[in-house]
DNA sequence: GTATGCATGTAATACGTTACATGATTGT
DNA sequence: ACAATCATGTAACGTATTACATGCATAC
């Protein structure tokens, strides 16, 4: 009921504000000058949806810390607002997930390091590997079956789809090797 | 203003109904059983949908053609349905698209192929393989910059997204490949 | 002292989501 | 006759999008 789906702008900014204290605007170019261009860099999103966390009590004003004079709201984490913020790292994985929205999984990867440590991280891509294989398979078998009845180009289609898949789950094999040789 | 941004289940229903008439329950289904599950198969999103396009008349309800004495309300395209969706399929692809909407462009080239035909499609690999093919140096020289200071999970997650349009750069180089093997 | 960019905000609109509602038709 | 499933719809809600608005610092 209303409190719905993804959300993934919502924790973005709480997983960006977790690092430490930024603003809208640091907030804004952060989306607009790095690899995070899935998010909108426009005002009318970030600053209802920081205005949102605000009135939740997830996220409070952090002293103006400022490097000019110019006016400047910076926000900080609450200890509700990284309650909320390590749930969201904590979800389990579903097939929808997986299917539905990957970024978001990738964004939560990339969180989990920073906030949940190498452990955790572990097991969220030995999750992650377990569900990509499964669905991988589903859409081989479905491939099998489907593919004398469809045209060329949604062959093509369905194979960029299933090549794409598979290619994460080898990354999480890859990634959890690497995150090994990192802990010990 | 307003009429706006992706709309990609807009889209999805002019394509689909381009392939013969369906019913909304037909096309619940295909987003269901398929690999078309990135669509909700919700009837709060589908059914609302067709009414739109009803309005806007690029839709109208065809012989019902009924396989039982089910209710059962079949739409097709009209001929600005189809003109919308053409125009759709022929917008230039942007920096933009690629890098926020690659499912909506994977869509476009499936039905590219089934509505524009064999040689359209090609140009429109051509154009995708050269975008994908800059933001990934992008991302690469994005890499080079700034690993040095990232977080060992921010540099795994970039890396898999670089990884993931690299892979289908190749794809769109593949797929001309295989198409101009069929055209000839 | 005027333009440019910084920094935050708001209004209109459309859309997806969840949940609920409603008949009609098969199957048993 | 009754349950399951077919098939379509509606209502409340939240949120992204686009475009516009505002005020204050710097820079020149």
């Amino acid at each position: 009921m209303g409190r719905a789906s993804s959300n993934m702008l919502r924790s973005a900014l709480l997983g960006l504000l977790a690092q430490g204290p930024r603003s809208g605007y640091d907030l804004r170019k952060q989306f607009a000058e790095t690899p995070m261009q899935v998010f909108s860099d426009s005002p009318g999103s970030i600053y209802p949806a920081l205005q949102r966390l605000r009135r939740e009590g997830l996220i409070v004003e952090a002293s103006p810390r400022r490097r000019s004079g110019r006016r400047r709201q910076d926000f900080k984490l609450t200890p509700a607002g990284l309650r909320e913020l390590e749930a969201w790292l904590r979800r389990p994985i579903t097939r929808q997930d997986v299917i539905r929205s990957l970024d978001e999984l990738m964004l939560r990867f990339a969180f989990t390091g920073e906030v949940l440590g190498v452990a955790r991280t572990r097991e969220f891509l030995r999750e992650l590997h377990a569900q990509l294989s499964a669905y991988v398979a589903e859409l081989e078998s479905f491939h099998e079956a489907a593919a004398p009845h469809m045209s060329l180009s949604g062959r093509l289609a369905l194979q960029s789809g299933i090549d794409g898949f598979r290619l994460h789950a080898r990354w999480a094999k890859e990634a959890l090797g690497e995150l090994q040789r990192a802990q010990t």
